[in-house]
DNA sequence: CATGAATGAGTTTTCATTCAT
DNA sequence: AATGAATGAAAACTCATTCAT
């Protein structure tokens, strides 16, 4: 019979593990996902569900159990690694916050080189790669947070601005971050020391978070 | 010469279209391939050879005749696509480099959003999805383009600078002057006109520009 | 380990049943292709995998959880005829090896003649038509087998020869009887029954058994 | 439209060429094919029309004027190979006939092993490998002729033999020589030379030739 | 006659998913 | 709950053959 037609496809999470033998269950299979995609990318070939319930030790029986659909793996994943990565930041961002801009700055692009470096690949890959994150997690945590972050801590150094010039310069400033970070850790460039990264990125953005509100004509 | 021997895996064009018929053919199939692309991403049941070759009113087989992999023909695509895109921007860079940095940065901003809303999806997309990509196109012809121009518009405006330094440089400026780009057009920020936009970051490049260099400790 | 690297053509069979229903299976699965090669030869159109999965009353996607390939298909078919034959020869000729020549000579004839004939079909066409099979089953287990068997008979009834004759007897006792048994099979000649032929073959091979040692020039 | 069914499958060659540059395009095809199947068997990606028309240095379209089916072209090399093959043993045949049996048989020994070396692939191969000719080419003319001209000599020297017995004889005798010549070119055994080889096999075959008329119990 | 672009039925193979045990 | 055998729709790709030019 024709599968997939029947029924809404259900993206998230089957049922919540309750004992504690299930709850290792998903995380072996959480983890076995991460380590494929880790090596070797999204195809669907390297992380199919066979291979991943095999790495986890576990029957695909079981694998299905937790997840309803291969995607729902890939999305748990994202979502677990994405709100770590939020909660990690938050933590930082309130250590920091009351720090001068030139000391701060610098510190949160250390902490997130040094987050990203660490969850490298799932998030990475995964948000390029996989299409339907962008649908599935309406808010993907991570970046959201930044961008908050951001808005907030522009809004403290240059007050005044009107709520579409904070949103333009946290647009700006999130994508600068990210996007240099993510480069950062892809091409690996030999020229660029991670010291020397940091100084320059920082430098970057203290500037944008300093510019001068523009007079419009 | 031995036939049939195990050739690896090719993953260019298989014959050169002579006549004009198998011109078109070729057309009409990288045609096919862009709008599904565009259309859908690259998941393989929404850009299966049997569908591009539908869409473009061809047999499978035809298809088939002239490239040897499905993926061959998202590497021919994006080839063609960049050299254009390099091209293209090549004309401009020469049309604008003697003009002051502040009527030059925009305008370059202008032509490569211009350029990348053209050729959204093909580019964009594929770079993130296919990572046979980055083996298979050894220059990724337009970002190097890219980079290249820069290291030379930073050397004639902050002269003295050692290669080191050029690098780095030229390696902020790709990223933030593309990234931010992609995003914009990704996500089409409903805070931010084409007007502020490029003015924005073209207020950021022109500043890293002109930036000194760096004493360093 | 790094998974999904990639690995060369597998010849043999992916995963050895463990339950009985998939024991079944695979066996389903030889039968059936032992029945449509019998009828057609290997023509892929005649004994495709879908063919024999439908004869064989299963899905194709059960045939590729044990074979890899087709061909792993018949190879597997060919090795488990090929030691069911030899295993058979053996016993015969325990059985034998005391009788004189005339009386055992006849018998082994017998014996091979019913055994060609039971098994016909995948040994006779196989070897001739999947040229694989020489170089995946190193030693093809049942001619080696009867080169063995013919090596040893050699020897005791015509003690003193040297290794090379021995050799050289057992390569052209091996080709006249596993050949005129192959022929008389395939022709099912009118003039010859099945007595004569075994009576003729059985002299002309112990006339060659006892041909004495050539003198050389 | 679905081919082969609208008309009884043709295997014979379509229109007897007349003209000289037809006559080396067909010539070239078969000489393609010949080539091609000694390098690589049967299998049809390895001798597939596309294939044989490029490397005899014409396009599809004319082989399919000249063969209207791919089997046409293996069947017309059969043919004309087995043809020479049968004319020359004749011409040996007539030359030899006269000789004391001693003489003849290693004679005829030597030219069909050498005959059978210089077409060896074509032939060996083809028997082998492709079912349809058995049914294509009725009298395989070569096999045939052999057959013919056994029973001729066996007649000469063990006149009085019945039909049946004089048949019986030819097969054995023909299933002898060309099984071992066979398998000697296919194995080249290090262990036996040219010369034991003609001469074992011309004992044998003499032995066999002189052996008395069974007496039937 | 020659050409080679086009065809598409038919192969092999994959992989997410179900379900009997 | 867990297992893993079974499923089959769908994907990639091949190759004999036709036919417009």
């Amino acid at each position: 019979m024709p599968l997939g037609s029947q029924q809404q496809r259900q993206f998230h999470a089957r049922k919540a593990p309750r004992q504690t033998r299930s709850r290792s269950t998903v995380d072996a299979i959480k983890q076995a996902a991460r380590e494929l995609v880790s090596a070797e990318g999204f195809s669907s070939s390297s992380t199919s569900t066979t291979l991943i319930a095999e790495r986890a030790g576990v029957s695909i029986g079981s694998l299905y159990q937790y997840f309803p659909t291969r995607e729902a793996i890939f999305i748990a994943l994202f979502e677990e690694t994405s709100a770590q990565m939020a909660a990690t930041m938050k933590r930082v961002m309130v250590r920091i916050l009351d720090q001068p801009l030139d000391k701060s700055v610098p510190e949160v692009m250390r902490h997130l080189l040094a987050l990203h470096r660490e969850h490298e690949l799932v998030l990475l890959r995964m948000v390029a790669q996989v299409p339907q994150l962008k649908l599935a997690t309406q808010p993907i945590s991570f970046e959201n947070m930044i961008f908050d972050s951001i808005r907030i801590a522009v809004g403290q150094w240059t007050p005044g601005l009107s709520l579409r010039e904070l949103n333009r310069r946290a647009f700006f400033l999130r994508e600068i971050i990210l996007g240099c970070i993510h480069r950062y850790i892809n091409e690996a460039p030999e020229d660029i020391s991670d010291r020397t990264f940091i100084d320059d990125l920082s430098a970057i953005v203290m500037h944008y978070i300093g510019m001068p509100a523009k007079r419009r004509r």
